[in-house]
DNA sequence: TTTTGTATTGAATAATCATTCAATATGAGT
DNA sequence: ACTCATATTGAATGATTATTCAATACAAAA
């Protein structure tokens, strides 16, 4: 995982705050979260699994607070790449893009159980520590409004006026954080499919003319 | 806050699990957990906001992991309450109750700030504590069984068929723990109105006709 | 008042962990 | 081969905190 193409001694890159450790020890961070919890996660814990020495993941992160924050700034960039990808692809109209942001959102690469784990145990101290809050927030704000700009687009060529495109798309991220809560607890019964076809459902109750929301 | 009647001296009713001090604690782990986080709350903490010793605290419930429990437990059975009132009143047709429902999950008793920092820390740490899952899971299981023959009987009064009960009823109880969630981060933004006006929007969009979804 | 059983204290204990840092390894340049 | 700069180690430190428990307060009964 995340073996650069030639090999580079790890100091030239440090400045670029990335190196092989640096990323291993994130991915580390991550699954570690994910298996044992943020409160019984230990930076003993995180550099075994990174294969490297404890010290080593202090030294380089400077702190742990430093390394759980990382670890989220990771997750939180690795969302906005696959949301912006989406927004940028000028072969899509409104509808389907849409529908690639519900692929997306419930795909196994975002949607499974580890990350979501990490997701909501961040969520959960998010009130606390305002270095989190920051990471977080001014993203959801991006993604509220430009969801809402896009399900305008849609309700002009679907011709939908009942419900406002900010009822819409508050709505859907509403459900999606709910959605991904609940895999949490039963991720049997919210399966990937579950959880796509009952977004769809959703607008396509409100579209009813737009077949792609199968 | 939880003063009994008369004065009772407290070993008296030990054995039932209730005295001053018990609910005084529960009371204190959870204003502590909501104010900190589940993370930086420690005994002493709680012990100082009940006014008791530490070692007092530690003694009532054998330990911390008991104490957190306890408090979980307490939030727990307070939804239970307040849900059961709603569908044991005899007064209420389908959607009344529906209304009832919605009305209860955005009330300030259930749905403030502290408390659902609670259950969101609590939540995150389900996946790893098979005793907070049992406390959250079965109930869960219930409210969706529930929830899903009240909205099959809405379904058959108001002629609706596109949408199944099941998948009214996923959606709605998504909508609530994203939009719980949600109030954690932006609580100006998603005010109970706010909420209470999306949820009962949703089900406005599905009978048309039934005036009471505002 | 004295006794007795329970409630409550708070200081001591022991375990856990983040953090530090002196010592060592590594590998590129000469 | 030697030097030097950087990377990495791992044992020691110190802070935090759950838990224990001997000592004390209290209140009811005799």
């Amino acid at each position: 995982m995340n073996i650069s193409p030639k090999k580079i001694s790890d100091h030239q890159l440090e400045d670029q705050e990335f190196s092989i450790n640096h990323q291993k020890l994130i991915d580390a961070t991550i699954e570690t979260i994910a298996k044992r919890g943020l409160g019984d996660t230990t930076i003993a814990q995180v550099a075994k699994k990174a294969m490297v020495s404890q010290g080593y993941a202090n030294f380089r992160f400077k702190s742990k607070e430093n390394l759980l924050l990382s670890s989220l700034k990771f997750l939180s960039d690795e969302y906005k790449n696959s949301w912006q990808r989406i927004f940028e692809d000028n072969n899509l109209d409104p509808v389907g893009r849409v529908i690639k942001i519900i692929e997306n959102d419930f795909s196994s690469k975002i949607a499974n159980r580890n990350k979501i784990a990490v997701w909501v145990s961040f969520y959960s101290e998010v009130k606390f520590r305002p270095s989190y809050l920051s990471i977080c927030q001014k993203q959801d704000e991006i993604y509220s409004s430009q969801m809402e700009k896009l399900i305008k687009e849609v309700n002009i060529l679907n011709n939908q006026s009942f419900l406002t495109p900010k009822e819409i798309s508050e709505t859907y991220l509403s459900m999606v954080d709910g959605l991904w809560q609940r895999i949490l607890f039963d991720p049997k019964m919210y399966s990937h499919v579950f959880c796509k076809g009952l977004v769809k459902k959703y607008f396509k109750n409100i579209y009813t003319d737009e077949k792609r929301f199968v």
